[in-house]
DNA sequence: CAAACTATTTGACTAAAATCAACTATTTAC
DNA sequence: GTAAATAGTTGATTTTAGTCAAATAGTTTG
């Protein structure tokens, strides 16, 4: 079996040329952009798309109640977005890997109702919404790319749901690796080895569940031989029992 | 203090001249199309929207797995939507209640990944996806008015992850009801006194508690006088009380 | 490099919600 | 109108995850 792992992480990561690929070079262009698109439209989209310096762990992308202007694709690293609930507490709401666009929650109200930081380093693109909005006027199957991004947004959370509603840690856990196992997939990178890019803290956040219970399912897990865990290095040794755990006991 | 209450719930209900009300008379079109949007766009619109003959308490607008072909307006009732998780179980992902729209998880991959069963007699507007997309190349501000409105659902469903992240059920319950008052308001209905649409199952199944906890918890918020709660009809009696308790206790 | 700080793990104990069980109220079907 | 089925409530007990506390590992700073 071919694991075309250590390019991808290779075009992945961040190097000094990063901010010069085009949309038609990059290697996630057939996540984030339509299939069935001329040349000339990846250019046209590849002109509105604005590259900045990457971000460093820890940096703001936006926060909340800022004026949306923008939609966002993480090219590289990974970032996690949260709300500040009325106990002001933070809420992470979702973590964003490579292909993955953050920011579509701001358009309903224009103003962004999340913040994202980054998890680690991470290269984004900036694609102004206005202008992505003009030029779907005139591209239709760029419209129609825009309502499948974020219907896929709207599909994924609801996975969420169900997920949080399930009862108990462990299926919880599992559901998020296999997430991550599953988001890896599309990029072609291993689906039962991988770096988690959020502290655990991050994920009981996320899962509603202390830092200490996430602790103690992974430790269970290492100790059943489903996982291997090092630090943040997780290893799925048994794909098949960790799918069993994510459906829930009941 | 006035309650247009009376009027529109008779308005919403369903009546056997529904069929004809154009969207121009909707007492809903604020919510559903743009603000600023001509007459003779409304009725470009009121072309494309078929009324069928309304659901019966129990009965599928659409299944999971089914293609994707329209999306759904809420006219009067209510309807939940649910996925079957892996093992096979309802996980229920949210209520809809008149005003909102269904359906828009199909647009992902062209299948709806949700079954939406009505919760009570409820008449829907079935709006073909493909003609509103036609329509929404030439109308600018219906396309930002869908965008808007896919926004909005990711939005809701960011808050619907932060409720469950919560910990305790109280918090959770009380979210829910705040949530269901909260959209009462943008009706005009009443925002203390209303019929919960959904049964204690439904409830515990979307919020991930068992139908005890549930009845316990309002059994608890009856006794300390910030509900009063008779079979379905809901009253709240202290809704800071509430709104402290949606906010939990860490 | 050591000190301070942060993240993670582990243990003992507690609290909250689940489970199991029985019962009551309400709805549906005949 | 009564029986059967469904929905909801309440109580006793168990399980799970939370809380509190302490130790360890890893990272950052001067």
């Amino acid at each position: 079996m071919i694991h075309p792992q250590h390019i991808a992480e290779k075009s992945d990561s961040h190097c000094p040329h990063d901010k010069k690929v085009s949309c038609g070079d990059c290697r996630l262009n057939t996540i984030c952009l339509p299939i069935s698109f001329h040349i000339e439209d990846i250019d046209r989209v590849n002109q509105i798309i604005q590259r900045s310096k990457p971000l460093q762990k820890g940096e703001y992308l936006f926060r909340a109640n800022e004026t949306f202007s923008s939609v966002y694709a993480i090219r590289s690293g990974a970032v996690k977005s949260l709300t500040i609930s009325q106990n002001g507490n933070e809420q992470v709401t979702g973590f964003y890997l490579p292909g993955e666009l953050v920011g579509m929650d701001g358009l309903a109200d224009n103003c962004y109702t999340n913040s994202v930081i980054a998890l680690e380093t991470a290269s984004i693109c900036e694609i102004p919404f206005n202008r992505l909005e003009e030029l779907s006027l005139k591209v239709p199957s760029l419209q129609r790319h825009i309502f499948q991004l974020m219907s896929r947004e709207i599909t994924q959370e609801q996975q969420v749901i169900a997920l949080l509603s399930k009862s108990n840690a462990e299926a919880r856990i599992a559901s998020l690796l296999l997430s991550i196992s599953g988001r890896n997939r599309r990029r072609n990178l291993s689906t039962n080895k991988f770096l988690l890019p959020m502290s655990r803290t991050d994920i009981g956040n996320f899962l509603g569940l202390t830092i200490e219970t996430v602790s103690r399912v992974l430790t269970r897990l290492k100790k059943s031989n489903v996982l291997s865990v090092d630090k943040k290095e997780i290893t799925i040794n048994d794909m098949s029992a960790l799918q069993q755990l994510a459906k829930g006991t009941e």
